[in-house]
Parts: C-alpha cells; sequence; structure tokens
RNA sequence: GCGCCCUUAGCUCAGUUGGUAGAGCAGCUCAUUUACACUGAGAAGGUCGGGGGUUCAAGUCCCUCAGGGCGCACCA
C-alpha cells in the first residue's frame, strides 16, 4: 500500500495534478478516446454544450453547479461508453460586459464611452473579456470539468462571428429581418434598447392622481407623459360617456393652457378601472401605442433619451422626470384640476444591468418578425417553428421537469416581435451598410465593406442573437462540417430555469429556422442556488459562497458532492460550508475505506468474475449489484441527487460500518477461503463503489483507482460505469 | 388577473404506477488511540398545512381552504 494513505486525504495536493494527466492523456476528446481504444469507433455519439459563462469576471455557485451537473453527466456516459462530447466556451454577453467595463471607467477616470470613441472603448473592453475569460477557463478546470478544450469556442470569435452573418443575412433575405419604428423598451441609463425579458420589474410605492379633463376626470401614475394627450379614449359600450362621439372634438383647459381634445372609442379600454377613461402617450406606451396605430392618431414624443423633458413640456423642459413630476403635479394642482390622489404599488421597470428605468419609445430598429410565413419551411412562422418541439410536436424536445414545457408555451404565445438592435459597441455590429440619402439611398447587408462611401450601421445585435446560435455554430455551422454531421442536435442541454426565454427559446428558434433540426433532444432545468435558509446569495446581504474558495479549503470532490445532493431539477438548492465539510469528510472516509481494503487485501488482485464466494459474502455481492442497477436507471433519469445520495449511505454506513467491520474478524479468524472470499469481496467492492462514484467525486475516485489491484485498468475517467447493460 | 411550485422529525429534504412514515444535519446518551476523531454505537423525535371526497387501503389520486415562493400579463 501507498505511503500516502497513513495520512488523511489532500485534495489540494491531489487535484491539479490529476487534472493535468487527464488532460495529457486527452479523454475530454472524444476522438482521442477512439484512438487510444477506451471508446469504440463505432459507438454511440452523446453531446452536449456547455452554456457559455459570461466574462464578466469570474464564477459563481451557480456556473459551479451548472458544471458539475454537466460534468456528471459527460463522465457518466464516457464511462457507459459514448463518443462524448462536452464543448466549452464563453459568451462575449454584450451589454453586462460593456456596462461593467464602462461602469469601471467612469469610477477611475471619470470617463464615459463618448469619451474614449468607439475604438477605444472596444480595446479595453475585449482586454477585460480576455482577461476575465482566461480566469472563467482557469476556474472550470478546478471543478474538474471534462471539457473538450480543443473546440472551445467563444460567442464573438471569428467562426461564431462567420455564423452570425450569415444567420442575419439567411434571415433578411427570408424577410424576417426588418427596420421600423416600433415602440421600444429604452434604457436612460445605458442609452440602448433592451428585450422584454432583460427588464426587471420592482414594487415601488407611489400616487395615482386623478386629473380633470375637461369633462372627464382621468387617472395616471405619470403626470409627467400627459403634456401631448389630445385624445381621451373610452370604450365603445360605456353608457356613462355615450353622450360623447367618436371623433368629436372638446376644448377644455390643460397644464399649459387651452387644448382641443379629441374623444376616442375603443374596446381596449376597460371600464372597471378607474374612471374607465384614459388619455394616450402612444409615444411612451406599448398599449397607447396600439390604439393609436387602429384609429391612425398623431404620436408625439415627450421624453427624450435621456429622461429629459422636451420643449412640449413647456417651462418644464429639460427637467428630468423624477423633478418634473411633483412641480407638474403642483401646478394642476394651482389650476384647479387635481380631482383626488390615491396611494398606489406601483411595478416600475428598470433595465437589469444598468438599473435605469425603462421608458417606451418610438424608435427605429431592427426587427425579427417572428408571425412571418417562411416559404423555406413550409410557410410556417418562428412562432410555428418554436411551438413543434413540444412533447406532442413532431419534433418534440423532452423537458426536464415537464412543467416548463408548459412555461415555454405560455411565452412563445405571448411573443412578439424580437428587437435585435442594441446601441452599444461592444458585440456583433449589425450587417448592414447605407450609402447615399434620400431618394438615391442604398443598403445592403454585408460582412465587409461593399466599397467606396459605404458606412456601417452604429448598432450592434442582442448578444442572445449569437448565443441562439451557440448549439451549431460551435460546431462550424454554416460549413458543413463532420462536427455539425456527428453532433447535431446535442443530446442535452442542461442550463437555469431561469433562462428558459433568453435563451433557450431563442436556441430552438435559430435551430429549428436555420437547420431544420432541433437544438438538443432533452433540456435538464436546474434551479437556483441559495444560502443555507434559501435566500438569495448576494453582497447585499453577504451570504455569497465562492466556489473557488470551498475548493482550496475542503477539495473540489467535497463542493462537488455538496451541490448535488438535495437538488432535484428545477428546484432551487441550499447551500452552506457546513454542508461542504461533510462531504469532505465523506472524501476522506472513501481515503480511510480505501487504505483498510488495500492493507486487509495486500497481495490480492481483483479477479474478474470471482465465483468462490462464502454464503454471507454472496449476499452482499447481490445487495451491490441491485444497489448498481437502481443508480444507472436513476442516471438515466437524471435523478443525479438520489445516486450521489445513495452512494454516500453505501460506502459509509453500509460498506465501512457494517462489511469492513465484519471483515475484520473473518480476517483473522476465517478459513483460507473465507478469507480470500473476503478479501475479493472487498476489493469488489471498493472498484465498484469507486466507479459509481467517479462522475460525483471525480479525483478522489481516481487517486484511490491509481492504487486499486485491478489488472488492465485504464484510467478512472475512462473505464466502464460498474454495470454496463442494466 | 392567468399559471406553476412548495407545505412530511428542531433544520434541509427523500418518499415516481396508492400497500403499516425515511435519510442527512443539529440536539441527547454512551464508547475511545481505531482503516478513519474528518470516528463508532444507541435512543429519542412526525395526528405527512386544515377540511372533505374516491378506495379494502391515501403522504401519494380528486375537490376545497390557508400559508409561503415564483413566472407571465396588466399597470390609464
Amino acid at each position: 500500500m501507498d505511503a500516502k494513505f497513513l495520512k488523511p486525504y489532500d485534495p489540494a495536493a491531489t487535484e491539479p495534478k490529476i487534472y493535468e494527466k487527464w488532460l495529457a492523456d486527452g479523454f475530454f476528446k472524444p476522438e482521442t478516446c477512439v484512438e487510444k481504444g477506451v471508446t469504440a469507433a463505432g459507438a454511440p455519439v452523446f453531446s452536449m454544450v456547455e452554456p457559455p459563462p459570461n466574462v464578466t469576471g469570474t464564477l459563481h455557485i451557480g456556473h459551479a453547479s451548472m458544471l458539475v451537473i454537466e460534468d456528471i453527466i459527460a463522465r457518466y456516459k464516457r464511462m457507459r461508453g459514448f463518443r462524448t462530447l462536452w464543448l466549452p466556451g464563453t459568451d462575449h454577453a454584450a451589454i453586462a460586459t460593456q456596462s461593467k467595463v464602462e461602469t469601471e471607467i467612469y469610477k477611475e477616470e471619470g470617463k464615459r464611452r463618448q469619451d474614449l470613441g468607439r475604438e477605444e472603448l472596444l480595446k479595453r473592453v475585449n482586454e477585460f473579456a480576455r482577461q476575465s475569460h482566461d480566469t472563467i477557463v482557469d476556474q472550470m478546470k478546478k471543478m474538474g470539468a471534462s471539457l473538450d478544450w480543443s473546440r472551445e469556442a467563444y460567442t464573438l470569435d471569428e467562426k461564431r462571428s462567420a455564423a452570425v452573418f450569415e444567420a442575419f443575412k439567411r434571415m433578411y433575405d427570408d424577410g424576417l429581418i426588418y427596420q421600423g419604428h416600433r415602440i421600444v423598451n429604452w434604457d436612460p441609463k445605458g442609452q440602448t434598447t433592451i428585450s422584454d425579458d432583460e427588464i426587471i420589474y420592482t414594487e415601488e410605492k407611489t400616487k395615482f392622481y386623478y386629473f380633470k379633463y375637461g369633462p372627464f376626470v382621468i387617472g395616471t401614475a405619470r403626470p409627467e407623459t400627459k403634456f401631448g394627450d389630445k385624445y381621451v379614449v373610452m370604450h365603445p359600450d360605456d353608457a356613462r360617456y355615450a353622450t360623447y362621439k367618436d371623433g368629436q372634438k372638446i376644448d377644455l383647459e390643460w397644464i399649459n393652457g387651452p387644448i382641443t381634445a379629441t374623444i376616442v372609442k375603443d374596446p381596449s379600454i376597460d371600464m372597471a378601472f378607474g374612471t374607465g377613461v384614459m388619455t394616450i402617450t402612444p409615444w411612451h406606451s406599448a398599449v397607447d401605442f396600439d390604439i393609436a396605430e387602429r384609429h391612425k392618431l398623431d404620436k408625439e414624443q415627450v421624453i427624450d433619451k435621456y429622461g429629459k423633458l422636451l420643449p412640449i413640456a413647456g417651462e418644464f423642459a429639460g427637467m428630468k422626470i423624477a423633478e418634473a413630476r411633483p412641480k407638474i403635479v403642483e401646478k394642476l394642482r394651482a389650476k384647479g384640476l387635481v380631482d383626488k390622489e390615491e396611494d398606489y404599488t406601483h411595478n416600475i421597470a428598470t433595465a437589469e444591468r444598468t438599473g435605469g428605468i425603462i421608458e417606451p419609445q418610438i424608435m427605429n430598429q431592427w426587427f425579427v418578425d417572428v408571425n412571418k410565413k417562411i416559404a423555406a419551411r413550409g410557410g410556417r412562422s418562428l412562432k410555428e417553428l418554436m411551438l413543434e418541439v413540444v412533447p406532442e410536436g413532431p419534433m418534440h424536445i423532452d423537458f426536464i421537469p415537464d412543467r416548463f414545457a408548459k412555461v415555454y408555451v405560455n411565452w412563445i404565445s405571448n411573443l412578439r416581435d424580437w428587437c435585435i438592435s442594441r446601441q452599444i459597441w461592444f458585440g456583433h455590429r449589425i450587417p448592414v451598410w447605407y450609402k447615399g440619402t434620400g431618394a438615391t439611398a442604398e443598403k445592403r447587408v454585408s460582412a465587409t465593406s461593399p466599397g467606396e462611401g459605404w458606412t456601417q450601421d452604429e448598432d450592434t445585435l442582442d448578444t442572445w442573437f449569437s448565443s441562439g446560435l451557440w448549439t451549431f455554430s460551435t460546431l462550424g455551422w454554416p460549413d458543413k462540417t463532420p462536427d455539425l454531421e456527428t453532433y447535431h442536435p446535442t443530446n442535452v442541454l442542461e442550463t437555469g430555469y431561469d433562462i428558459i426565454f433568453f435563451w433557450v427559446a431563442r436556441m430552438i428558434l435559430m435551430s429549428t429556422y436555420l437547420l431544420g433540426q432541433k437544438p438538443f433532444k432533452t433540456v435538464y432545468l436546474h434551479g437556483l442556488v441559495r444560502d443555507a435558509k434559501g435566500q438569495k446569495m448576494s453582497k447585499s446581504l453577504g451570504n455569497i459562497i465562492d466556489p473557488l474558495d470551498m475548493v482550496k479549503k475542503y477539495g473540489t470532490d467535497a463542493v462537488r458532492m455538496s451541490l448535488i445532493v438535495g437538488t432535484g431539477p428545477g428546484n432551487d438548492t441550499k447551500m452552506s460550508e457546513d454542508k461542504i465539510r461533510a462531504y469532505k469528510n465523506f472524501a476522506n472516509k472513501l481515503w480511510n475505506i480505501a487504505r483498510f481494503v488495500l492493507t486487509a487485501a495486500e497481495g490480492e488482485k481483483v479477479e474478474k468474475d470471482f465465483a468462490a464466494y462464502a454464503p454471507d459474502d454472496e449476499k452482499i455481492r447481490k445487495e451491490r449489484h441491485a444497489l448498481m442497477v437502481e443508480i444507472t436507471k436513476e442516471m438515466d433519469e437524471f435523478k443525479f441527487y438520489l445516486v450521489a445520495e445513495k452512494l454516500y449511505a453505501y460506502a459509509w454506513h453500509e460498506f465501512a460500518d457494517i462489511i469492513l467491520e465484519s471483515s475484520k474478524d473473518i480476517l483473522k479468524n476465517g478459513t483460507d477461503e473465507q478469507k480470500k472470499s473476503r478479501k475479493q469481496l472487498l476489493l469488489h467492492t471498493l472498484e465498484k463503489i469507486l466507479r459509481a462514484l467517479h462522475p460525483f467525486a471525480p479525483f478522489v475516485t481516481e487517486e484511490i483507482w491509481s492504487d486499486m489491484p485491478v489488472p488492465d485498468k485504464r484510467p478512472l475517467i475512462v473505464e466502464s460505469w460498474p454495470i454496463m447493460a442494466p
């Protein structure tokens, strides 16, 4: 027995060495496994892409949990004999990364992006992204991730940019991408549009005002938008206002003097809300915009890009909303136009990345049309294509847990055209070029400048446009590569349920449209990692657990086990340092089990098909086999938490506490035959435990494995799962 | 407003075709130089959120109420 077993297990000394060995052997790469004869050339394929972490700094516990689940899947499949590809990468995360760098620059140098200019800012962001990338890759390796680094991708690298251009061009040519004046979510702080999903609603206690508007009383929480309101809308069936006719003009006194208002009757009005009458602000409200479109009404801008009032506000022009609001109410009160005010809880929309308060604005932006029929796809729209992956659809994808399929369908049915242009600089620049103005203006889609006098669109693409291509852009698309042929559709996508809409849905959109394939056969959704009390981890609560700190303190295997046990799909996980400590103890327990077994069975080798078991040993062997059958089924059902727990209980409380203890007497007082049988039993059982536990705790199992007297053994990472065909 | 999830031992949670309630942690009692103190043995601890129904049988299926969490929509 190796002298290392005389000391407690030392993860810090062991783990880096083992990861290096795996890398050197090349077993993360499916081709190498075939070349070295550890995977059959004709073996079935298993592929999975890693959801690319954003290059915004470092890995957090959520990433760690994702990597652990995926690594367990990858290692399990590899041990089951699949040609297993798990493909790594990182995401440039346009807005998230740029705003992070901008914030830092402003803090340190007091400069804004306009002070630096496009080129200089991009230089800085790219440099930051590169550093983040290096840190993150290093951290992924520390988690033990068996990712095929030879295929590493980045959403903004050359190949992925080519894929983005191709996708854009095809969608443009099919008329799916169009430019138009539509109402969008404008972030005055980030100075860019954002998508509906990037909005965070927070409750705010505010006032709800009732103003006298001629003969009516209108309600509003936003007095500052009311300057341009010259349409007063009511339901056509509202008996209270039956005397007013559609299109009727009314002169009335308003904030900055007398105006002429027009009556509009529209059935979208909720008669029970407020007074059943409202004025509309089409430029700054999606609902009002729709009403204005239906009745072909004028639209006027009231608030500018910076959240300041425009000259239409008269004496309030130039003021910020927060400043102007009370002053406007004061003025209306002085004029006797305030009917009453009430306390009100209002959901305010803020930008996820910058915290800016979203102001709907009508702007000229680029959109993806989700309802247009696509000739090349049998006359179906993107929306229709996206619905084909539901359980009863022709291209069905398994959702785990399946309740998320409903969430997905619900989202699709509410889907509106996707605004894909962003007014930031970091990202894929829109590949559209312009030349000339007015009647002679030209517009062309091109990856590079079409020539003299052409200027490129200033905007960049929503970051989810490039990540939507991830399952196939990483495999070489648009080229028809062997990788694409072999590994797409991927088998499993493992990600958080919080990005079903952002990402899962968009991958389905892109893949069904561009390839006519689903991007993955199964989507496994994990939950959030919370603290021991179930609270979200956040800087302000001071309850953040840094996975790398924990790795340093307790070892990767302990962190991995603690992230898995108690984690059902779709449910949030609770984490605590105590839990991690408990699994460090487990790694050491395994270590001591190995020490005992290797000492007790000194000189003995694992004999394949050893049949001469004593009756007691045969019983133990059968129970062990039953457990292996059970956990194999559970692995296939993605119930990793159960498997980890059962192996933990079996290794510790069955094998160590009962089997090892009972062996002491047998090995001392038994017959030679009994001793032999028991030694084989101990070796076989430890061997099976190591194999089964390897996906969960790869380092300590690999390290013990190196001392196991198993003839013709390979590194554990490419050994077989304890039972091959359950 | 629409929808989803949760409620089982002090805490965290298993309990997947309905068949006499389980684990880990914490706490309690005891052991103590052992493969391992990063340990072992033992006992204790629950009217499975309330009510109703289906059934020979319900933690499990159905209805209903309550509490907690979340998503979407609305937000004049």
